[in-house]
DNA sequence: GTTTTTGATACCTTCTGGGTATTGATGAAA
DNA sequence: TTTCATCAATACCCAGAAGGTATCAAAAAC
């Protein structure tokens, strides 16, 4: 029994003539007749009783008409599903996430990649740098998002924007007066130092910065995320280099300015995933975060980027 | 697509290994190699990754292992439901009744056929001579329980048993004092007709008996069920000449007592179905059916079986 | 560097599936 | 009653699909 012969019985079962169902299935009667049989043979019952003008329904023949549309129907779905992922219509893409890159540029992305891709699933997984990498290695994620990423064998890299860095201070800090400031102002500072991971990350940019133009960097609290960090800013126990995405975090005690240092260029915000991963549905994403990364580039070059709104 | 090529792709995605899936089908590597590619091409999606030790699923793959097993087995289901269906063991039996067979044999009749068949359902009908033979034609059901059943071309009777006939009457009444009643002592009497029909039944037949000895049939209430004639009679609204089966209603105020007629003989309980009706629910019922007339038949020949116990 | 393992290819054979022509049976129409 | 039309069934043919064996090519393991 397979699907072709189901398709002749479901025919046959409703035109009830063999001739007609035949017809239908754009094939002679003949081989129709033979293959009703053949069925018949291998279930060892009859499916139909002939009379002179057609055929009609045995019982048996009335229990499998009950489940033959279900399974042709069933099978018709599982085609379409295939293909469909096949062209990366559907399925999930496992995104690995950190604190601060969720303000600003990756909801957009996502919802781009949303409105490009609607039926495929996305599953976020908020994962520091290090537990990325391993849930890249170990294919729970497809992609993760994140800044300053190391250089490792099997993984690509694509560059998502480029974000200035800003200093985030008391509202009641002597430094608020300046439109932008520069990192020797922030000698001896009260600072908070975020985020505080063991791979290379932005705290490590910074002291070394610091380091390079021989100032003290006086961390006064480290923290995990970017939203403690600016919290405890909020709180007056000092300020803060973060990227120009945590701007998005109004909180009332807590002003932004730029940053202009020599040794802190800006600092990219990037994805990874794997060099051999054919995933139809990493490859619709990755030209969304390309077409992104394009049209970031080109808006960078205009003005009031920075603006504070 | 065909379920060939969804077995041998569930015994690769399951394997994941060329050899080791072909030879749990059977089959030399070669040939599934060929069918999983045409598959693939079928569905113009790589299913599966090649890799040196091996192979992996790819998305598509994983889409369409999604379905297939859920497929292979209403597939499989459906095999054997239709052919459960055309040895008879499961199915329906739709049955028409009329009032009294219900109250004895009709009742173990169908628990002994429950017995033997018991996933066919079992629907139960309550329809009157008329109505029964109607339904029959129209295929509403496949066999019709009544009594002194019409000749009807196209549709054959199988005997059930043969009944004796009782009055019943009041336990106030002046003949309770008798063992057994003649018909001539009812002569006059008030009497409930029971069951009205248009077609020829027991009242007819009572009637017929009646005039056929001389003697006066005083119907002093007609009614159409036998549970409402035996209740008028233990109302004391007269007597009533049923069969024994209604003896099973043991209303208070109410007695049986053999009936003695030369012009009345036994009435038999029959079922009636079509002749050219080739179910296999049918013909095990009417196995069981014969089973049953014959272990009744044995049963009459024995003492007591009018005991009022 | 040889051996083993894996999937792919080439080629052959069998058998399945579909086509045409025709038959046989049955009911309707002349 | 005879003829005709309409079914499904049968006979026979051919193309193609599916399976088998032998072998290859690539890569990993020893």
């Amino acid at each position: 029994m397979d699907l072709r012969q189901m398709k002749y019985f479901l025919a046959l079962a409703e035109e009830l003539n063999f001739g007609r169902a035949a017809a239908r299935l754009h094939m002679a009667q003949p081989p129709l007749t033979r293959q009703i049989r053949a069925l018949e043979e291998e279930l060892d019952t009859a499916l139909f009783v002939r009379t002179t003008k057609g055929v009609e329904l045995t019982a048996a023949g009335q229990a499998l008409l009950d489940e033959v549309p279900n399974i042709l129907s069933l099978a018709m779905r599982a085609r379409e599903r295939t293909q469909r992922a096949g062209q990366g219509l559907i399925g999930q893409l496992d995104v690995g996430l950190f604190g601060s890159g969720v303000l600003d540029a990756i909801p957009r992305l996502l919802a781009s990649f949303h409105r490009a891709r609607p039926d495929v699933r996305i599953a976020l997984h908020n994962l520091t740098k290090a537990e990325q990498l391993q849930a890249l290695r170990e294919r729970r994620i497809t992609i993760g998002f994140n800044r300053l990423v190391p250089a490792e064998a099997g993984l690509l890299v694509q560059t998502v924007l480029q974000e200035k860095l800003v200093v985030a201070l008391p509202d009641t800090h002597r430094l608020c007066g300046r439109s932008e400031i520069t990192l020797h102002e922030l000698d001896g500072e009260p600072m908070i130092s975020y985020p505080n991971t063991p791979l290379p990350g932005l705290a490590q940019e910074v002291a070394n910065a610091f380091h390079r133009e021989g100032l003290r960097l006086n961390v006064v609290q480290s923290v995990e995320d970017v939203l403690t960090c600016v919290a405890l800013v909020a709180g007056g126990f000092g300020a803060c280099v973060t990227t120009q995405s945590a701007m998005r975090l109004r909180l009332p005690g807590v002003e932004y300015r730029p940053l202009r240092s020599r040794h802190l260029r800006d600092i990219e915000l990037s994805c990874l995933y794997h060099a051999d991963n054919a995933s139809p549905v990493l490859a619709a994403f990755l030209e969304v975060v390309r077409d992104f990364a394009a049209a970031e580039l080109a808006g960078q070059a205009g003005p009031g980027h920075l603006a504070l709104g």
